[in-house]
DNA sequence: AAATAAAACTGATTTGAGTCAATGATTTTA
DNA sequence: TAAAATCATTGACTCAAATCAGTTTTATTT
């Protein structure tokens, strides 16, 4: 059985930490639609690994052999792009699945992924997964349905860093971070600012140099490293003028 | 039975033009596994229309409930971004399925689509399609392989539109109509120099200044509005160092 | 073929955003 | 707990790229 190598030399933590897909099948919607014989091939290759803070759970590159999904704790997707700049994808909760294109089609991860804090992920071998699709067309329904959403959401991220200025793209990171993330008006301390430099496609100063200036307007609160959203409706106002 | 109002306005033109999909079948490799049975399913309450320069195919913003084939000619894919600023995601030749995520959704287009010459397209009805997705496993598998590659190629362009400079983008879209589109190292007449401006989202100015420069270093050669390419080589270095 | 419209080009100017350099604040380590 | 390291902040400067204002060229129309 091959391993990749961001799991392969940490055996002490190589664990079944969970107690099996089951209750993945209860949480993630995804895996909802999946019997007992098509949870248990899902079951057999997996391997779930719990990450320390700063520790690379994926590395662009790699061969991509297994999906990944977050049982607990948080984690950032980036690409290493041009000159070592990275480009934040993404931030993950549990349940959701991560390996993007790469892992469909056999290749390399397109992506690195590490974690902001101690996470648990579950690693599912691509084979097994690529089984079940073909068995249960539900399933792939709803693959397809997060493949779509993905691709929307690149197509989206496309226009605004390539379309809008600064304060617009700032603006939509801190839409992002609270309500997709956070699910409330506070950004937590684990985002840097030059995390939000890297989701913005900017320089660390400019992003701070822009947070400074809402705070002066009073459209945020800046408290140590959390960012406190203070005026939703003109932040939203902000991202749309661009 | 609803139609899209790009094609509903235009009776004239809605024939069927082509004999059926039995032809697709052979030439799309995505049409390969269907059966008899499946390929009539899609055919049944499918429209070919033809198209004029310059004529709008796919609106974005309109209900999305038809997939597109090209069949012949030769169109553009476009996202209408902030303060009407286009970006151009691809141009399309025969046999590519386009619709974007939008269609899988139920959901709006997330692009609009124009001819750039004498266009002849097929409109594929989703809830079809999506039945047929769910009959036979290896069409749903080529299908996921087609959204993976274009969410591939999205997160690619993002790293290259955000992070490359205007001389690495220029050398990208290049590279991208000579050899994905052309396949030759002519770029037809048919590109604008504000086509090229969209593609790689900077203005037009620029985009012209760029090439100018590029010609002065006999990287390429500009022949009315034909662009082409003399060294590759040097082009893919520029693409490389951004 | 002249008139008009649409693209393509070019130089001058402005500006958004990156870089650099220095300082302050916080956290981690010895 | 002091030292070192990391992160946040700010102002000054530089530069890439957009805008503007034309001119030239190429298509289209009458």
């Amino acid at each position: 059985m091959t391993l990749t190598p961001y799991f392969n030399n940490q055996n002490s933590s190589v664990r079944k930490l969970c107690a099996g897909c089951d209750q993945c099948n209860e949480r993630s919607p995804l895996f909802h639609p999946l019997n007992r014989d098509e949870l248990s091939l899902i079951n057999k290759d997996r391997y779930s690994v719990r990450f320390h803070e700063g520790e690379v759970i994926l590395k662009q590159g790699t061969q991509a052999t297994y999906y990944v999904s977050i049982v607990e704790g948080f984690a950032k997707i980036y690409i290493e792009g041009h000159l070592d700049r990275r480009l934040i994808l993404d931030f993950v909760r549990p349940w959701k699945l991560v390996g993007g294109p790469g892992v469909y089609l056999n290749e390399k991860y397109r992506y690195s992924m590490v974690a902001v804090r101690e996470t648990l992920v579950c690693f599912i071998q691509a084979e097994n997964f690529k089984k079940v699709l073909a068995l249960n067309s539900q399933f792939s329904d709803r693959f397809i349905i997060l493949c779509s959403y993905n691709y929307s959401r690149a197509l989206e991220r496309m226009v605004g860093l390539s379309q809008k200025q600064m304060h617009g793209r700032i603006a939509d990171a801190l839409i992002y971070l609270s309500e997709e993330i956070y699910g409330q008006s506070t950004i937590g301390a684990e985002i840097s600012r030059q995390d939000i430099a890297d989701y913005t496609s900017m320089s660390k100063d400019s992003a701070i140099r822009i947070l400074k200036e809402l705070e002066r307007d009073a459209i945020i609160h800046l408290e140590g490293h959390t960012i406190q959203i203070l005026d939703s409706r003109r932040l939203h106002d902000i991202s749309v003028k661009g």
